[in-house]
DNA sequence: AATATAACTGGACGGTGTACAGTTGCCAAC
DNA sequence: GTTGGCAACTGTACACCGTCCAGTTATATT
């Protein structure tokens, strides 16, 4: 029995509260389970009642995919060798999106998703880049390549497989790996010319 | 006025004739303009007739999807330098992927189609890779690298841009250059120790 | 206390992919 | 050459989707 609520009620929603059950329902069924339908049910709402919190379902997702690189773990700022710690940044970056398979292809469609996190964790990549002594004129061109890098491989690692291989999560991390080894080693001995 | 036919007449469609629309309509328009629908009107057909030719839609998309690899340039097989060859043949993948953007982040969820053409590609940068002297064991993962890279630069030198930044495409177009030529040194690096 | 604004509901519009049940054309077998 | 049977269609419908419009009412503002 659908909970019904007279016209002009309220349910003392907010737009943490939407974001919030939009969350939920990726943790649970995968991108396909949000629908601005669902999230409604789930909080008991009208489908509608959800544009006087969030102006339409792009921008819903926008936030929620930004939330999920809350995941990511930060360098240690005090790490000596920044190429250390630009791997383990991307290679954080890699797991956080495997664990979210099914909103990589998102996350490439909006070009890495444009929320405060995603900024912050690219102003860190950057820094790191400086310290590793990649020219200024470059830094944004690495730090592209390396991104494209990482979600690319979490998308090919996830995907539908194929029917007959199904990509095994080791096999497929381990190519993540080797590809960013060899753009970190390329990039270092372009700039040490 | 919609042609309309009686119900057992046929209208002599055929597996390729429902493709070439399918092109066709997604030339004209991009792929918000296909849809089962939009494909079936052009016919001059009803919608579910379509499902006589083709599964669904999903196969109908593959199968438009590795036709558009068409466009990609074979490198000369008689080339010298197999380095060479590869950064021509990653070169006309990405500009025909940026020419078909909107259908990138398909061709990631998928990763990179599956199709004949697709497979014919694979196999060349296969042996392209083998000739750069790349051992066996790592072929898969340099292939998979370039492949990844080549469509994810793509997908950031479309997408939507940023509001303020729209990403000229000729800068897109070096940073893809780049990353491209750091994968390859970093490469010819690591195995040549 | 009156008024404006914002949070909701009900209902609808136009779209999607696709399943089900018919009608009929064509090809193959007797 | 008649007869089946299969395959190509149409019509209709289902279950969704995102989002807009017009109301109703609780809350904030004056």
């Amino acid at each position: 029995m659908p909970q019904t609520r007279a016209p002009g009620k309220r349910a003392g929603l907010t737009r943490p509260a939407v974001l919030a059950a939009a969350r939920e329902l990726l943790a649970e069924g995968g991108v396909d389970r949000l629908s601005m339908r669902s999230v409604a049910q789930r909080l008991g709402v009208a489908p509608n009642a959800l544009y006087s919190h969030v102006p339409n379902k792009t921008a819903l997702l926008d936030d929620v995919l930004d939330d999920v690189l809350t995941e990511v773990l930060p360098p240690d700022p005090a790490a000596s060798d920044p190429l250390a710690a630009i791997t383990a940044l991307m290679t954080s970056t890699y797991d956080v999106l495997v664990a979210h398979a099914d909103l990589v292809p998102l996350f490439l469609a909006r070009q890495g998703a444009r929320g405060p996190n995603a900024t912050r964790l690219g102003d860190v990549l950057d820094h790191l880049l400086g310290r590793a002594a990649v020219p200024a004129a470059e830094i944004t061109s690495a730090r592209r390549a390396l991104i494209v890098h990482a979600i690319g491989s979490a998308a090919f690692a996830s995907g539908p497989g194929e029917a007959d291989r199904p990509i095994p999560a080791r096999e497929a991390a381990r190519q993540f790996t080797l590809g960013l080894s060899w753009l970190l080693l390329g990039l270092a001995q372009a700039t040490r010319v």
